[in-house]
DNA sequence: ATTTCTAATCGCAAATATACGATTAGTATT
DNA sequence: AATACTAATCGTATATTTGCGATTAGAAAT
């Protein structure tokens, strides 16, 4: 039997620890998350003053932290409101916890 | 002034972090980490009996886990005996756990 | 209906990551 | 010196990520 990764079986544990892992595998998405945390809440606009990057570069990190559902939006027109995603951010403390010990 | 990537400056505890975050970003590699800190230690020969995947491509991710500083690497002629760094282990459960409170 | 504003999406380019087989390097042992 | 064994590295192909500017979508307000 050829040797691919096609016959990986993951345990779901190690996909759900991996993807959030992967979602804060970004300097740039560890601090929007950090400023986040501290405001509570923000827009995507306060993101873009604070961070001398492009709006649509944004838009996509937080796209990715939505993903993994470690952020959610609200509409507040004409405004969107991310704040962090609190039952799944315990969900990751506990897995990044108990894989750390 | 151009809104360029350039201009980022990022807390050294962000870089930490987003790098461990990295390394734990493919569930392959949370597996791997499992394994090995089950058996305290192990062999490449040992993971390419465990998994699935082609010799190579475990050393990648063995390189990159020990580039994060997740693991270490000993020579055990003709093997090499790869355990978890414990130091930086501690360091990456001491900026994950504040980081996720 | 038109305008205004915010944020998402599109389209593109460049860089990284992931996987593989094949080869090389390194270390005993013979 | 030659052999045997393990694991790293090379070379390559493909997929994903990251960044940007430009455009579009969506919701209120006029």
């Amino acid at each position: 039997m050829k040797r691919t990764i096609e016959n990986i079986e993951y345990k779901q544990n190690s996909l759900d620890l991996a993807l959030f892992a992967k979602a804060l595998g970004h300097p740039t998405r560890i601090e929007i998350l950090k400023y986040l945390d501290n405001q509570s809440c923000c827009f995507t606009g306060d993101l873009v003053d604070v961070f001398p990057i492009a709006q649509s570069t944004i838009s996509q990190h937080l796209k990715e932290l939505k993903n993994a559902g470690l952020i959610q939006g609200e509409l507040k027109p004409p405004k969107i409101r991310y704040c962090i995603n609190k039952e799944n951010w315990e969900k990751a403390r506990l897995l990044f916890d108990e894989f750390l010990q």
